[in-house]
DNA sequence: TATTTAACTTAAGCTTGCTTAAGTTTTCAA
DNA sequence: TTGAAAACTTAAGCAAGCTTAAGTTAAATA
């Protein structure tokens, strides 16, 4: 078993890198399967190839779980996709979801000279356009600020947003619409009971989140910091 | 036989076009398997599909040619190339060899519409730089100034280089070397009878080339312009 | 024009990454 | 603790894009 580097495992160590949980990094193929939009057996037989590869445990019935190659292999690809994103916004001045979109191919091309090119270009960014954290060449992630979900933050404080998970483009289509952008400040005014719901002001103007969406929006205290 | 679009049959349309002749169209499958360094039987085999595709014309022992929507493809993957090209020239400051081999692998990426704003951003360019044409999105090309190679240029006249031939690496690694870039200007010194090289003058040095470097190198007339 | 040789195609078979259908193994509720 | 249901895997098979080996056709040469 030698050599590797294909779209589709590249896409298979990413999503499992993606789907783990910080404690079980253990990941069904089912779940797998799911993300990628494939049959379980699918998965099931990529699992074995992996693993013949080196780049996840797997024992049937049992999930798969990456390698330390495994995981250097997925944070490269991870890596790649938020360069790809954060240069194609700052040339381009693309928006939120169609600079994902468009990574979401362009991640498993370019070589890694090209990649560094790009990191270069960018003065060795820390965070995406998202404010996911991009991995060094090392696969080494940069230390993270402390964060509280929007779900989670206080009412009355203020904050800056500094990360949306970008797992579905019809929210980010949306936030984008009502002009949000990443860094900005955020004040939380209320929170409903009822159904979670928060009502937050930024810019001036007020808006109100279901929990669904406020689940996806992380903040950074603002405390001290100009208002 | 419907729905298309690999990155296998994009090379394949994108290779015939580039190898055939204005006059006859024809491509031998032999000579396209060489460029694309298959089998022979490969080049047969994927002739059959590309023809079932209406994407050429195609009969056992008489070669391929490209139909109307064979060519418009095999343009649309040019330009792609040539966009992607000059995109990296313009922001990450790449040589001439390096991005055209990114742009091999980044040309098959890339939606349409992602072409169209690295289009934009470059103010709807005609040349890539290598001086060849970028076909728009109709796949229509620029008209082309008149030019000759530098083999046949006239001993003694001025002249722009207008396009350097990009089939070897190594030759535009190398031409990068001497400092030759695109629009600069040239003066053709002499050629010598005995093997057809050149001898010209550039940016104030003199400089020899082959014929087959020579033959490399478009240039156009400088008569009445700048010295 | 006949024959040899070069050019090209077809046949058979491989690998990758899928699918559906037919097993297994786990899990969990009784 | 047991058996039905859920979760997962294996088996068989397909399409794409290759390969090598065995034809076939065309071209060149005598
Ligand atoms: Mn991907
Ligand atoms: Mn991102
Ligand atoms: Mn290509
Ligand atoms: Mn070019």
């Amino acid at each position: 078993m030698e050599i590797m580097n294909t779209i589709s495992k590249e896409n298979y160590l990413k999503t499992i890198y993606q789907i783990k949980k910080p404690k079980s990094k253990k990941v069904s193929t089912a779940h797998l399967a799911k993300r990628l939009e494939v049959s379980n057996a699918a998965t099931s037989d990529m699992a074995k190839k992996l693993f013949d590869l080196g780049l996840v445990k797997y024992q049937p019935y049992r999930g798969v779980e990456l390698t330390a190659k495994g995981e250097k292999l997925a944070l490269n690809v991870i890596r790649r996709h938020r360069l790809w994103e954060l240069f194609l916004i700052k040339t381009l001045n693309l928006s939120w979801s169609e600079v994902h979109t468009e990574a979401e191919r362009l991640e498993h091309q370019a070589s890694d000279f090209l990649i560094d090119r790009i990191d270069e270009y960018l003065d060795y960014p820390d965070f995406d356009p998202h404010g996911d954290p991009i991995p060094n060449k090392n696969g080494e992630l940069p230390v993270q600020p402390d964060s509280v979900k929007l779900t989670a933050a206080e009412v009355g404080k203020f904050y800056f947003i500094h990360r949306v998970k970008n797992d579905d483009i019809k929210l980010l289509d949306y936030l984008t619409e009502l002009g949000l952008k990443l860094n900005m400040q955020l004040q939380v005014l209320s929170r409903l009971e009822f159904d979670n719901s928060v009502r937050v002001k930024i810019n001036n103007k007020e808006h109100s989140f279901s929990e669904k969406i406020a689940e996806k929006l992380s903040l950074v205290s603002a405390d001290g910091e100009k208002r």
